[in-house]
DNA sequence: CAGAGGAACGCGATTACCTCA
DNA sequence: GATGAGGTAATCGCGTTCCTC
């Protein structure tokens, strides 16, 4: 089954360092099946009885051909497919240093993937059944949604946490890297064609605005060079600013200590005026 | 303490495979 | 059935961070 735009579950948020508006989109999904899948909590012990029976019923919906057993064979590292898990007693990673809200008791011994082995050893006709080629092991429906779901706790994991969500899934620690890395990167883009739409949007605002102002300066303009209109206003082009707090001052606020000034848009975006092409609707 | 070397990890780019219209 | 497009799992290369010596 694809996997379409729709069942991303994108939460995607856009600031500028600036001024601090967040676009928020909500890209999620309203899924029934990952309704039924368990989150993780990761200070928990994942495989649980319960999650043994779902285990089972994952295991049998998985449309790859994966080992049938995935246990402590994986943590060695005997038979895993993509993946070579080594253990090592010092040096914590970074993720686990981090805390990514993993760790708890137990924690001397720190499990990490050894990438170097998923690419390109002898192990790979193992991997695949004897065939030499690389083939591509679509994950199942409820193995994609506990994975998406497990993201929207944890873009990433520790590798204790990769390692219990594999064996959950009835997939190798490698795979599961791979999925959340290619997820971060489905997630980025995402961000970025939001990105870039909000700015186009931006631009189109502007160049709009632009052009009102220009048709607004001809018009003055052709107003100044009929006298008798135009001694009875006052200058357009110019405004008048406070110097201290720098607000751009209207024609009643003749108390402040005036200066003349060229009005500049983002000086009013900073002021919260109407002008507001930058602020992301909400 | 500073620096070299290595391990682990993340990311961007790309490839390879799969599914569907 | 062939085919092209789109999605995505997997791979590769590189940079960064951290740890050990």
């Amino acid at each position: 089954m694809m996997m379409g735009k729709e069942d991303l579950g994108l939460s995607l948020s856009l600031g500028f360092a600036q001024n601090h508006h967040p676009l928020q989109l909500n890209l999620k999904p309203t899924s029934s099946s990952i309704s039924n899948l368990q989150m993780f909590p990761w200070n928990q012990t994942f495989v649980s009885s319960s999650d043994h029976q779902k285990q089972q019923s994952l295991r049998k919906i998985d449309v790859n051909s994966l080992p049938t057993t995935v246990d402590l064979e994986e943590e060695t590292g005997v038979s895993s497919p993509n993946s070579t898990i080594s253990s090592t007693v010092s040096g914590k990673r970074r993720s686990e240093r981090e805390g990514t809200s993993g760790g708890g008791a137990g924690d001397d011994l720190d499990i990490t993937l050894d990438r170097s082995s998923s690419r390109g050893t002898s192990d790979e006709e193992e991997d695949y059944g004897g065939e030499t080629c690389r083939k591509k092991l679509r994950l199942s429906k409820d193995q994609s949604a506990v994975l998406e779901d497990t993201f929207k706790e944890h873009n990433t994991l520790n590798p204790k946490q990769k390692l219990a969500l594999a064996k959950k899934l009835g997939l190798t620690a490698r795979q599961v890297e791979v999925w959340f890395q290619n997820r971060r990167a489905r997630t980025k883009l995402k961000q970025t064609e939001v990105d870039c739409e909000y700015l186009k949007r931006c631009v189109e605002k502007l160049t709009e605005e632009n052009r009102r102002l220009e048709k607004e300066a001809a018009e003055l303009r052709a107003l100044k060079l009929s006298p008798r209109l135009y001694g009875q206003m006052s200058p357009p082009t110019t405004l008048l600013m406070c110097p201290s707090c720098e607000r751009v001052a209207g024609p009643s606020s003749s108390n402040h200590n005036q200066r003349s000034v060229s009005l500049s848009p983002w000086l009013q975006m900073a002021h919260g005026s109407t002008f507001d092409v930058m602020r992301p609707r909400s």
